[in-house]
DNA sequence: CCTTGCGATGAATCCATAT
DNA sequence: GATATGGATTCATCGCAAG
């Protein structure tokens, strides 16, 4: 039997040099936005500080590459995105997590990394920080694409172009962690049994996601506390797996 | 009393150079999107064969405007966004529609034009038209921002990020028309009795749109087909109004 | 089991103060 | 003046406890 994950800790550049030509099916990942603020001095405050508000019960652990400007931001993607187009097999699917300030910088790295620009699904959080007079900021954006052309696969079916779904805390491993159920759906973009590739695996719920569906996952992740965080839930996945059979 | 709206015909860009300074307070607008296609045969084909599915029935007026290739969209869109933030008061908001492909484009246009870009709200469309093993694009977005410096006004509250609107055939006056009751919600970003700025109004919903919440309204729309029936519409409102009163 | 209510939360943003 | 930090604000939604 196939190994259903493999986790490297490290560098997401540094690691995905080492992996080999055209060995995964799908690059689905929710890389550090660098966003936040106006300011270099908002920017480069420590993600808790930027994201949770100070009266918030509950302390996740802070992550890092976090406090790029906009042109490192563009030419650090182009980079990390560049190598996964070699890491994929032809036609493979990309889907790359963003907030509305970095999307334009995402779909110009997306593009010239190599990957053909598709689209931009969307995530609804019902439950937005309000905002008086303004429009509020309750979606995340998917830019996707794919390499080089993408003959329309009727196994997988239509994919919905946007997803309402809730974050849950008891689902919440990580200060930016995606939800379980929205990264199954999600995961549905790569043909059953291939394998998913995140080079920003964080908590590891895309990882999480595409076991319970049936895919293989390769994910990276820098930090220990973040990666030991996804090894558990990954492992105790397979421990489950292995009960019901 | 003051006249709830004007109707200019004529190019956006040559009348909005008529109108005097800082004399709107919102501008809210849908232009050409030049979209649709990636080769220049596709951009320039009549605005019915590229939005409209062949075997529908309803037959709308095509609309001229649609065929730009994208440095000339990004150069036309700056020079009409920077003449309206010349007529928007100081800290008037814009809202300005665009498909997922010119959302770049438009994002940066924006801001080549002198507004602050604040986010990116969606309007999602269910019954999307679906594509095998691909996310549907259900959605447009309207990138917004302001003229400067944004005092939280207190009187309009807190819009949502995301409004969930159908297209209904009975409420769609153009080909690229847009809802009644999605255009209602977002006028809300203009305070009550300002005047909102159109200069793309086609049928005329955004007018519609702002009438009907209290806001005062002015377009500009280059096709006389579009601009009666806009006329059309917005009188038939006043006098609803005069009869209610 | 269904309803009600209360408390907690959010990849935020603005503004005043301190360095 | 530019940069850095802290604190107040906003409300739809959800989780959980109580009725």
């Amino acid at each position: 039997m196939l190994k259903p994950f493999e986790l490297y800790m490290g560098e997401a550049l540094e690691v995905l040099r080492r992996l080999p030509d055209e060995s995964v099916d799908a690059v689905i990942t929710d890389p550090p936005y660098s966003s936040g603020g106006q300011s270099l001095a908002d920017r480069t405050r420590s993600t808790n500080k930027k994201y949770v508000l100070s009266n918030v019960a509950t302390r996740r652990p802070d992550f890092s590459g976090d406090n790029r400007d906009q042109r490192s931001f563009a030419y650090w993607s182009t980079l990390w995105l560049s190598e996964c187009l070699r890491v994929a097999r032809p036609s493979a699917p990309l889907v790359c997590f963003s907030d509305w300030r970095q999307l334009p910088t995402t779909t110009d790295a997306i593009q010239a990394g190599g990957w053909i620009w598709r689209g931009v699904a969307v995530w609804d959080k019902p439950a937005p920080r309000p905002s008086m007079g303004r429009f509020a900021s309750s979606c995340e954006f998917m830019v996707w694409g794919s390499k080089g052309a993408m003959p329309q696969r009727e196994a997988i079916g239509c994919l919905p172009g946007t997803y309402r779904v809730n974050v849950r805390q008891a689902d919440k491993h990580h200060v930016t962690g995606k939800p379980t159920e929205l990264m199954r759906h999600v995961s549905r973009i790569c043909p059953v049994g291939g394998v998913v590739l995140d080079p920003f695996a964080g908590s590891g719920s895309t990882g999480v996601g595409a076991l319970i569906e049936g895919r293989r996952f390769i994910g990276i992740e820098l930090s220990d506390e973040y990666a030991a965080i996804a090894r558990t839930r990954l492992e105790g996945l397979e421990l489950q797996e292995r009960v019901t059979e």
